[in-house]
DNA sequence: TCTTTTCTTTGATCTGAGTCAATTAATCAG
DNA sequence: CTGATTAATTGACTCAGATCAAAGAAAAGA
């Protein structure tokens, strides 16, 4: 399983900040737990479950997940290395949704309670957080965009370069990466039907913009797929 | 025109914070500016323009856009009174949309730059801005799935719902409030055609779900409604 | 005021994607 | 390895909502 360095890493400013300030704390109760392993399909946390900690993915992958009225369940979201869990709770002490995991994965673990109890270097891992925070509401909103207003062509390939791109970023290969959740995940996420995943992966095959084969999908033609979304 | 309450606003933990430390502050150069006031029309910032402040509304109302490639305008959100503007640049330092006052309104500007620059106020101001940041995050992450997910009447549901929320949440009537939008603004924003959201309105109107005459909606019945979304 | 322009509503038609159904492939348990 | 269970693909059909078109209502200019 191949792990996000931790200079790729979204926490990793606060992260430092935090684990710098704990060398001078008497006690020894570790703010940060680093590479905490979690089986595939535990939770992280569950809806309304009180917020404690963030989490930075080292390992693996995550769904976010609501359940809605009928009792079904609504993938809001999908995590992968060196993204952030948790910021949604910030505000309101309480999580919005669940987080479980699609495999074998490591998390790394920060009690936000005691970072912004330990003194001198509270400052530093405020400004750390703020970038991080304000980073989180630019990627959403993007996200968001790039989602409501498109037709299942363009959610798929948005989507598949958002994953090429996040791939990429963290220190990973850029043209080919794992596709670890299953298609009724990607439905329920891009509100589409799991049918029409399954159609729409298969024509980007014919097309030549992808390879797909078992859990790994190769990018043939990035740029196909860029003018496929309609977006800049 | 009717203004919000600061008391009422969500900028305002931050605000005071910043004027209470400007008192103390030497030079006089204000990093709040209240109330200034915005034409119909002008846009508040541009696309890529860099970051400099953070604006509170007043009063009045505002759209986000971006141009997609083919110089077709989107609009990504809206800002009533009490909203903020301006955080999704905070970790960038770049406007990644533009705003634009949809009537004659006012804003709240507070410089940002400043803020995180004036001394021993700082830890204060910055750990309200964390908290709005992270309320920010929170209430994008529910716009999002209410919206994905959902058929053309849920959305509009929903839509008109969330600014009877808004409309309540900063001190005006939860009944009745401001359509100030375009109707192609509203479809732009859900993902919908103009026509869906002309047809959609007069269908709440005849199922005796809302009233609607020139800009002003009255819910006249909000559970009904509520059901119509299909969630929570 | 009247005219022009823009916005909104309503109707008719068409199409992308959802639903239902059946087949094939993959994963799991023993 | 083998049968059982679950996930993915493919096809046929349907419908919500897009598009096209035209009329009506507001808003902006002169």
């Amino acid at each position: 399983m191949q792990e996000v360095a931790c200079c790729d890493c979204e926490l990793d400013p606060l992260c430092q900040v935090v684990e710098y300030g704990e060398r001078d704390l008497a006690n020894s109760e570790a703010t940060l737990r680093r590479r905490q392993p979690i089986r595939r399909g535990e939770l992280l946390f569950s809806e309304k479950q009180p917020f404690s900690s963030l989490f930075a993915v080292k390992s693996g992958s995550y769904k976010a997940i609501t359940t809605d009225l009928s009792g079904k369940e609504r993938v809001i979201g999908f995590y992968l290395p060196g993204d952030l869990i948790g910021a949604e709770a910030i505000a309101n002490r309480v999580h919005s949704f669940a987080v479980r995991a699609l495999q074998e994965s490591r998390v790394c673990k920060m009690d936000l309670q005691q970072v912004t109890r330990c003194g001198r270097d509270r400052e530093m891992a405020q400004q750390a957080l703020i970038q991080i925070l304000g980073q989180e509401i630019a990627l959403n909103q993007q996200v968001t965009t790039s989602l409501i207003q498109q037709n299942a062509e363009q959610r798929m390939a948005a989507f598949i370069l958002g994953l090429a791109r996040r791939s990429g970023l963290r220190g990973f290969s850029q043209q080919q990466f794992g596709l670890t959740m299953s298609r009724s995940d990607i439905a329920s996420y891009l509100g589409l039907a799991r049918e029409t995943v399954s159609r729409v992966l298969t024509r980007f095959q014919t097309y030549g913009l992808i390879g797909l084969n078992k859990q790994i999908v190769k990018l043939r033609n990035p740029e196909g797929l860029e003018k496929v979304t309609g977006m800049r």
